[in-house]
DNA sequence: TAATGTGAACTTCTTCACAGCC
DNA sequence: GGCTGTGAAGAAGTTCACATTA
């Protein structure tokens, strides 16, 4: 336990722990943000941007207020300054080199994606064992090759990459990890269905599609019917 | 406030409201026993089963018993039995039909997905706009025709789906929502990296590849160093 | 001994409510 | 009037620690 008191080091970024749902919520509001700007509004509301993503004011702008004062009062937020400010605070204001270890069905999707480059994502390079797709270039990527995973080591070090993105089956994703760990990459998006074992100074994301739907089929079995069958009462 | 007297109606299904980090987890938990399984494992304790996610013993058991008491005192719990009672809870003890709109890249990499299936998801159908995908086969799904958009509301009514998949461009989400819900969904799992405007009685599951990543570029950036630049001490 | 199930303590997160500002 | 920033209150979720059972 640490038993620090409570000081304030006014002017610095505002608080030493911040919340993680509130970090997750600010990739939420800067994308919504980048709507407005499209749509061109000059300022946005807490209530507004509250409302479009399902959270309260209140909510908004306490998560806000963990990185600073960035609105006006009895005016809203600037929509391109907080934008650029959620971008500092996430890291995005500079990009990112990343890899896509995995060439199949979904890594040829996720590769494809355009979303991540006009996030501020680079993608160097993909990485397979298939010997067929050596080589080959995806499609719309003319300036990413396909090399083999003897390469990782080699790549992300001439790359300084930090983040990777895992799409192979399940039987290889730790393997996979394992080595872009031991090659400096500090952050990993896991596709793989499996829990990975990762030292505590990787940072690990996962997205599990099943585990998705389960969530979903849950939601739906409490609130409604299941498909079929259970008698119900009514 | 409510001032309802915490009364326990001993027998049935176990708590008023179920935290919805435990359901999380909950899929968790089953997916880590299908490895199990396959290891050969006949029980596991809660232990093991938080070690191998990252979370503590109590955390695993306090989740299992909003749901009832599935375990054994000094032997731990049942792989095959507490996979089934989960599925059961879960809703997935019985298949769930399921659409997917959009034949993207990303459509047709999630449609390829045999995750799904093993899971109970089955799709019966996949719809586009495209002329030109219309009547194809997707690879790996020849049993899933490629339909017009016209036809959501038919085949979702004539399959009684309740589930469907998003993988349209942002600009279209909320159109195929709406045509989804008025059709009679009533569980979505959006891949556009916009939010859903729903009603309350629709489940919403997102995600967003972008988000992620700035997840994982935030902490990065917290415990370590971003990309180049930024003068550092060393 | 090895493990579960669970009240109680604790921690984290969210909402309320209002002072202050434009 | 409209809106932010924030302390304080409240709700939700997690961990502790121990009685209990095989």
């Amino acid at each position: 336990m640490v038993g620090r008191p409570t000081s304030k080091p006014a002017g610095a970024i505002r608080a030493d722990h911040i919340p993680g749902p509130a970090v997750k919520r600010l990739s939420l509001y800067l994308r919504e943000l980048e709507n407005h700007l499209r749509a061109g509004s000059q300022t946005v509301s807490s209530r507004k941007l509250g409302t479009a993503l399902g959270l309260t004011d209140a909510q908004v702008r306490k998560d806000l207020a963990y990185f600073g004062q960035f609105g006006h009062s009895g005016i809203g937020y600037d929509v391109v300054e907080l934008a650029a400010r959620i971008r500092r605070i996430l890291g995005t204001d500079h990009p990112w080199n990343v890899v896509l270890v995995g060439a199949g069905h979904l890594g040829t999707a996720l590769a494809a994606y355009r979303g991540f480059s006009r996030k501020g994502f680079k993608l160097v390079a993909v990485f397979d064992n298939d010997a067929r797709k050596l080589g080959q270039k995806l499609p719309g990527l003319e300036h990413v090759p396909v090399v083999g995973m003897d390469q990782i080591a080699a790549i992300v070090r001439e790359h300084t990459v930090h983040l990777a993105i895992i799409a192979v089956p399940a039987a290889a994703a730790q393997d996979v990890a394992d080595r872009l760990i031991a090659a400096g990459v500090r952050g990993l998006l896991n596709f793989a269905p499996v829990a990975l074992n990762c030292p505590e100074t990787t940072a690990v994301s996962a997205v599990d599609m099943a585990v998705q739907l389960e969530q979903l089929s849950f939601q739906l079995g409490r609130a409604g019917r299941p498909p079929r069958g259970s008698p119900k009462k009514r």
